[in-house]
RNA sequence: GGCGCUAUCGUCUAGGGGUUAGGACGUGAGAUUCUCAAUCUUAAAACACGGGUUCGAUUCCCGUUAGCGCUACCA
């Protein structure tokens, strides 16, 4: 056995939120650390509350990290059908002294956590039931009275956590509080269940963020209690909002999904993501595909402080991605946008629709720009831009010598970038105007925009029976 | 409040006891004149603050401040 096929790493989101970036970057950095030592991944969903937990979010986020192209190869295990398990660690626990029963109600509890607030002391559970003698406790219990399993923390000592990001951290144990294990409806917390899980998954790494850093203690003092060998733990730094905030719906967009719906090609957002509290070894560059950034990943380059999400580096990222997509990839992300958008391409021919493609892709930022600024190349159900009109088209002249040129090419015999430019250029001597003037207006006239790839090669993409149409079209065009 | 983590251009970051503190995104300027959201050139922009240690600290240590996290019978 080698250590390469025993990493074994899980991504455990709870489904009571659809897939946000931070669990997408949690998920990114799992895959990738599984990818690059060849070990597995395993999903697994976190659903012991039942109260906020639905079936849509599950799907939610299979599908966001589906769109991410990340793939894993256990799972999903789900924690609701798993409660037995938890349960006989519990017991465990209870056997061997380090759990005890709680009969505090949590009326009770909240009194004094007031209390103790008001009081400007530590909010903390006393350990009140803990003293309680055992026969007392199992009597109350046998005779039906509600209780909660509670897991005795030591008095005294630390408990130092070896992090593979942030190195060794320590917390007091007085600090930790004898903290749930078991909630009276017999249903784990999330500090029993991940453990009892990680455990009997064999995870050799949690990944996760740095948000349960904290509450990592809790989780190692019950693998020492069970006897179990600790995994390396991996605390990732946290995503904020532009405001330094923790990311939030407050923010805009946080469901990864989003992204898709805003034009984001999926690797822009990975390799945007990936970048997000990690850097690569000497690295210049920051395009990288998944190889690369497999390749090159490890934990010991992920930073300790929190990154704050950058949407216009992600929409670099997503043109120079788009820019790189042969036009055989885009074509079916832009029909998405195109079904989006309402917009039927008048052209069926899928090699017409290609070299289109290739012709805008340099120019554009955005999957969505397919079916807007671009739309004119694919339809003639398109509006032009008043502004565009005000830069080049708003000189009548202009507009009736763009009527008159259409004439030109209607009669012309050849179509190509070189006779349509020799065309232009022929006819603004005869005007004695600069070729520009009918270049930018001819522009506009075909286009709708002010803004295009060189325009003889648009008149070849339109073809000579749009070219003319639309050139004929000018007079009609309006500021 | 307590505990923990963090602190380099606006943002993501590299670096590290002696550097002109490097790169990328974004921003400004110029070039191109067939447009610009393309391309090229170029500029501005940072070591949070205060004490140590040291010949020398942005780098190491301590403190302050700030931000974030945890502080539930949520995860």
């Amino acid at each position: 056995m080698t250590t390469s096929d025993s990493v074994r790493v899980r991504f455990a989101p709870s489904p009571t939120g659809y897939l946000h970036v931070g669990g997408a970057r949690t998920a990114l950095f799992n895959w990738l650390f599984a990818r690059h030592a060849g070990g597995k991944l395993i999903l697994r969903i976190e659903d012991t509350d039942f109260e906020r937990s639905t079936s849509e979010m599950v799907e939610g986020i299979v599908e966001g990290m589906k769109w991410l192209g990340l793939d894993w190869d256990e799972g999903p295990f789900f924690q609701s059908q798993r409660l037995p398990m938890y349960r006989a660690r519990a017991e465990k626990m209870l056997e061997s002294g380090r759990a005890y029963h709680c009969f505090c109600t949590k009326e009770e509890l909240e009194a004094r956590r007031a209390r103790a607030q008001a009081e400007g002391r530590t909010p903390k559970y006393e350990g009140l039931c803990r003293k309680l003698p055992k026969e007392e406790a199992e009597r109350r219990r046998t005779a039906g009275e509600a209780c909660a399993l509670r897991f005795a923390v030591p008095e005294t000592g630390v408990t130092v956590i070896p992090d593979a990001v942030f190195g060794n951290v320590e917390f007091a144990n007085t600090e930790l509080e004898d903290f749930v294990l078991l909630r009276s409806d017999g249903i784990p917390t999330y500090h029993l269940s991940v453990v009892t899980d990680d455990i009997d998954m064999r995870i050799t790494h949690v990944i996760r963020g740095a948000d349960h850093l904290s509450n990592t203690p809790k989780q190692m003092l019950q693998y020492q209690a069970l006897g179990a060998p600790l995994p390396i733990f991996a605390h990732v730094p946290l995503i904020l909002g532009p405001d330094k905030t923790r990311l939030s719906k407050r923010h805009g967009a946080t469901s990864v999904m989003s992204y898709r719906e805003e034009g984001i090609v999926p690797e822009a957002f990975r390799n945007f993501l990936a970048l997000l509290g990690w850097t690569p070894e000497n690295s210049a560059k920051e395009i990288l595909g998944d190889k690369e950034l497999i390749a090159a990943f490890s934990l010991e380059n992920i930073s300790h402080s929190n990154a704050v999400f950058d949407r216009s580096k992600l929409d670099w990222f997503n043109t120079e991605y788009i820019r790189a997509y042969p036009s055989e990839r885009l074509l079916p992300l832009i029909r998405h946008e195109w079904e989006l958008a309402g917009l039927k391409p008048e052209s069926n021919d899928e090699s017409k629709l290609l070299s289109t493609i290739d012709l805008l892709k340099p120019r554009a930022r955005n999957l969505k720009d397919f079916a807007g600024a671009f739309r004119g190349y694919f339809t003639d159900d398109y509006q032009t831009d008043p502004a565009a009109i005000e830069k080049f088209l708003k000189d009548d002249a202009v507009r009736a010598m763009l009527a008159e040129m259409a004439e030109k090419y209607a009669a012309a015999s050849e179509f190509s970038e070189q006779s349509t430019e020799q065309v232009l250029r022929d006819f603004a001597t005869e005007k004695s105007v600069k070729a520009g003037a009918l270049i930018n207006g001819s522009r506009v006239a075909l286009t709708g925009q002010a803004v295009a790839p060189s325009l003889f090669a648009v008149m070849v993409a339109l073809g000579k029976e749009k070219t003319v149409a639309r050139l004929r079209n000018a007079m009609k065009l309006n500021a």
